[in-house]
DNA sequence: ATCAAACTGTTACAAGAGTTACAGTTCGTA
DNA sequence: TACGAACTGTAACTCTTGTAACAGTTTGAT
């Protein structure tokens, strides 16, 4: 790894929730453990096989993940950006994958297989808390979205949904999503026409401006109220 | 706690997935930290308050787990039965608690502080990868049951939901789920009606029997079938 | 044995999503 | 600049679910 890519990485899990409150040491160590993998758009970075068995943790680029469900099926589950963690430690979780993480930009993944966790946790035990600490953020997210679809119908959830994917985002007034109303579609279980015919009502209500490929939000707390349908 | 207590406790944990590959003198340490909690009927475990905020592990009785939803609603998650953890250690997953689990029978209740947490950690630091392991856990069934909601029609939905259910059972020839259909209806987000046409016309295909309070599942491959939409 | 509570079976109507198909835009590339 | 790919806007129609209301059945407690 040069000099250079070993230092945005560094400063990736600096920034990141579930490492940023342990030692720099864990961290430089997690790197040098690790092993950095490039990947272009369209390849699948999956947590299956053996040596590739251990965490990825998303440096810099973009995937988008999705789930097996009964029948063949893949359903989307979310965008994945930097700093995020990404497959599992299968000693815990075994069995098959929990999600099929697939590039949508080139991206560069620190990939620490089991045996580097273990090296790292003989010298810091913590780093089994850390990754508590990510799985407890992954289960919140994931029954969050679970609650969300079953209590909701369509247009709230596409509001709540839209709150929830602009959270990720970086801060900023009116937040911009970038993605298409197909694939909001193909993360939430509904046709692109009904997508398509709430976010235009939305849009007369001021709530939102549609763009090609992006949705700006205007208007937070009146999204806030569809969501909870008030 | 009385010694027979105990002994109950301890075979509990012995038993349990997420415990029964750490040493013998870890769970007897969890169980020594511990606080054994009884609760009636309708009482509230919920993993909010200072005292309250760390794990729960169900001994004996059972409970049903809710999520709250945006817009004040509560969706039922699922059925929790001995040898579940509840609850969580708020130091990760911090703010709002997750799930709210109500017992439906009596109920006795290992509570294990985060303090407590500390100190087994200080003699066994693998508790944290322990945690870390129904985490995982929690988050593969959260995902599955989100993936399912997502990308199946109703009538797969049941299906596919009847068989997730039956799974947790104890292994009969023709499982036998102890479960109304309005609640049923209400942890997938269906109305009853719903629910019961679709379980009538399982029936006369011979896929189910239906009874006062309970389904029967006489023919598994059919279900899946069902589930897979095929 | 009786009664109330909980549960299941059924009806009719209205609202909403899914399906399919096509036209108009925007974007990146050759 | 021209082209194709990807994306958005729109329409007619069908099917399913939700709602609300009521009758019949089972269960358990008094």
């Amino acid at each position: 790894m040069n000099p250079h890519e070993r230092k945005l990485t560094l400063s990736v899990l600096g920034a990141s929730d579930w490492l940023k409150d342990y030692p720099e040491a864990m961290r430089a160590q997690l790197v040098d453990e690790g092993r950095m993998v490039h990947l272009g758009i369209g390849e699948w970075a999956q947590a299956e096989g053996d040596d590739r068995s251990g965490l990825f943790i998303v440096i810099d680029g973009a995937l988008h993940s999705y789930c097996a469900a009964p029948g063949d099926r893949a359903v989307m589950i979310g965008a994945v950006a930097a700093g995020t963690v990404l497959g599992h430690a299968t000693r815990y979780s075994g069995g098959p994958r929990l999600v099929t993480a697939v590039c949508v930009e080139p991206s560069a993944l620190l990939e620490i297989s089991e045996a580097a966790l273990d090296r790292v946790a003989a010298r810091f035990p913590e780093v089994w808390r850390a990754i508590a600490g990510f799985a407890y953020a992954h289960t919140r997210r994931t029954l969050r979205m679970a609650a969300e679809v079953i209590s909701l119908k369509p247009r709230e959830r596409i509001a709540a949904r839209l709150l929830a994917a602009a959270e990720g985002q970086p801060k900023e007034d009116v937040p911009v999503l970038r993605i298409s109303q197909e694939l909001l579609g193909e993360m939430m279980g509904l046709t692109r026409k009904t997508i398509n015919g709430h976010l235009i009502a939305f849009e007369k209500a001021g709530l939102v401006r549609l763009g090609y490929g992006e949705i700006e939000l205007r208007n937070i707390p009146g999204l806030k109220l569809i969501a909870n349908s008030e």
